[in-house]
DNA sequence: CTTAAGGCGTACACCATTGTTCGAGAAGAG
DNA sequence: CTCTTCTCGAACAATGGTGTACGCCTTAAG
């Protein structure tokens, strides 16, 4: 009954973990404090059975932003950072605001949920290649080095979620904030005349 | 009694309102959630008295905006707008950075409990000056136009509202994100060469 | 000093949310 | 078909917050 050494769960039961993550997901995406009643109502399931996979909410929280992040990390693994550095950036902000549109408010909600030392090590991952593709851009002389990288990580990550409300409040279009989006951050890197 | 057509309060009576005002903008200000026990507590008054000055906690959001927009308004309209553009804009971005330190999350808090007609009302009257700047940088060839004045005025904002958390979590110091705002912004806005 | 307004703590009702228990029934695995 | 696993709704306790009622004490105002 058991193809590995674990469990092996029911089709059903896998079925529903995964229509619980996906709800979980759409919906923390834009409010971080939905009720797990609502997650429950959105996956087309009962509450005592998504208690039943998730032992509670900070358990749900962490396995949804474990799911984002590996979901981030494959999609930014395979942006070619190489080649001029501008070009680079416009090809990686592109798929970051992609992610940032799909999962936006996410981290808000982990950040109730997991410790600050957590919260650090899940931000490292994503942020190492922006930060190495700033930091090559400013030796190479296309990025100004007169602003601390950690403020120029921190001013994209800014323009980022300031996009995603602007979207949501209808101030622009989703289209016209990728361009927004890229053209911005580009003014804020490039080096002074 | 009544030095007025009105009630005339004691003077215990207003001092404590005083008091609640301001822990509560204190407080609203780096957690919008905090309960209505914790601004008693922290103003050193009973949370029945708070009742008794507040109908709902609702209310005192709403008083601690109002109380807000007014602070922020005044202090906007001494600043002085004429002359270049861009040293406009920089007199007017120190002066908002100081009100985004001081009253940062108030926003989010308020936000919660005005309806959105409110919020947009609210939100108008700093926003107009802003504007109103960025428009007459535009017309003078200063700013770039090849971008939306409400997306440029969604940058500012977003760029305050991350310094104010790059702040917060050590990365700058204040003083640094004075001018880092200052420079950022104003990369932002400057024509393309 | 007298009086009325205000402050304080306790206690209570109310609500939403989380997390658990139970038993009947549906659905997958063999 | 049978057995095991899983689902589901209802009901329950616990928590934490909001708002109200009451009685006693303090303090400002005249």
């Amino acid at each position: 009954m058991a193809t590995d050494g674990v469990a092996a769960k029911r089709a059903d039961a896998r079925r529903n973990v995964e229509s619980v993550l996906d709800a979980a997901i759409t919906l923390l995406a834009t409010d971080p404090r939905v009720s797990v009643n609502e997650i429950a109502k959105a996956a087309g399931v009962g509450r005592v059975t998504l208690y039943g996979h998730f032992p509670s909410r900070a358990a749900l929280v962490e396995a949804v932003s474990l799911r984002v992040i590996a979901s981030t990390d494959q999609a930014l693994s395979a942006i070619d950072l190489a080649g001029d550095p501008r070009d680079a950036m416009v090809r990686l902000l592109e798929a970051t605001w992609q992610l940032t549109r799909r999962f936006g408010a996410v981290v808000i909600a982990a950040s109730d949920v997991l410790t600050p030392e957590e919260m650090r090590r899940v931000h490292e991952g994503p942020s190492r290649r922006v930060r190495a593709l700033v930091e090559r851009g400013r030796d190479e002389g296309v990025f100004r080095r007169d602003m601390p990288v950690l403020w120029q990580l921190a001013t994209i990550q800014a323009v980022l979620h300031g996009a995603s409300a602007a979207v949501h409040r209808g101030d622009v279009t989703a289209d016209d904030a990728t361009r927004l989006v890229r053209d911005t951050v580009l003014a804020v890197l490039a080096v002074t005349p």
